[in-house]
DNA sequence: CCTACCGATCGGTAGG
DNA sequence: CCTACCGATCGGTAGG
């Protein structure tokens, strides 16, 4: 048996993982540190040989398994020549690459009740910048020389991409509490009515 | 001094307005009973005998001080005999009773990450049927006889229903993120807005 | 027989 | 990368 598949790497890589999934299902105080070791196969004293604590912990989990990094290339290999389009084909790469499972925003709720929020400036410093840029081809499927018709109703950009990633907090998080609930169970109109609305809510009419 | 003042209904209810305070501020497994009952002023015996356990006490948090208490008055207050006017008044309506601070979801996240949504069934099996029948008044204005314009899309009331909570899950939720980036401070522009899109994305045009 | 409440301590676990 | 521990605190309960 050889030593070689227990690298440091790969060590680190388990402990990430767990420690992912964890924080996810149990919550920040919800999750020991003995636990993740355990689950990791790592003794608790190793555990601290790769992260100083749990918040340095936490936070590695936070920013390296942060939707936005699935988030980001959906957006920007969004394609179409009309906002409409553009807008359809971002939900739809959207959708495809978050999955249907609606607790990646788990960790986001962690970091805000029970971290206090604290790492959202640092968080969003990176982000938003680059998500902003993704607006880019919205503006210029959207000018007026464009043959394709559809214009977009004059919304501040920032509060129109607020609007758009709002509508997917919005779906998911309904989702979340409706998935608790036993009642009928419709497969998922949900999300293509949600992107109806906000397409009839920002297009001028015909 | 008399001993009145001390009745056994004020100590529950002070007891569950700092457990209230801690859940949400601090999550479930952050907030220890030590420490609920030192911030109410009873000893940690006493708080077993208003409470049986600490997830006992969690529920009825969770029950007596969810949102849904302001939510459902401000639906059924509002008035206005277009769609679109009765929108705008239960939008201004939800703003006013749910406040600025958009930590109010908190409880809602704690339940859903740390006690697995567990809850969830019991929670919505009665509130979803009163929500649904704040939904009569607006297909009442929508009605073809109505002299105001604005007619409805053709939408399912409860996805309807969906988007317009989910409109403010949305902004709530963008503007929990965003207050804790030090970024340009926009008085709030964003609500209006956020309205304004969902009232085009479910009116027909003109 | 009830309530409200005490000081002390139970078996285990927290982060380090 | 492990065993062996620490000061403190956890949720819950004992007798009175």
């Amino acid at each position: 048996m050889p030593a070689r598949h227990t690298s440091a790497q790969h060590t680190r890589e388990r402990i990430l993982s767990k420690a992912h999934r964890l924080f996810t299902r149990r919550g920040y105080h919800g999750t020991s540190m003995r636990r993740i070791a355990r689950e990791a196969g790592v003794s608790l004293g190793n555990l601290y040989n790769h992260f100083r604590g749990k918040e340095a912990l936490f936070t590695t989990v936070l920013f390296e398994f942060h939707p936005y990094h699935r988030i980001l290339p959906a957006l920007q290999a969004a394609q179409g020549d009309s906002p409409e389009a553009l807008v359809r084909d971002a939900a739809a790469r959207l959708v495809a690459s978050l999955g249907g499972h609606p607790d990646f925003l788990n960790l986001m709720f962690v970091e805000l009740v029970e971290l206090n929020g604290r790492h959202m400036p640092k968080l969003f410093g990176t982000i938003l910048p680059k998500l902003m840029s993704s607006l880019e081809p919205l503006a210029r499927a959207d000018s007026p020389q464009a043959t394709a018709s559809g214009r977009l109703r004059p919304i501040p950009p920032p509060l129109l991409f607020r609007a758009f990633i709002g509508l997917f907090f919005s779906y998911y998080i309904t989702e979340m509490f409706l998935s608790r609930v036993p009642a009928e169970q419709q497969p998922q109109p949900g999300l293509e009515t949600f992107v109806e609305i906000f397409l009839h809510g920002v297009l001028e009419p015909d």
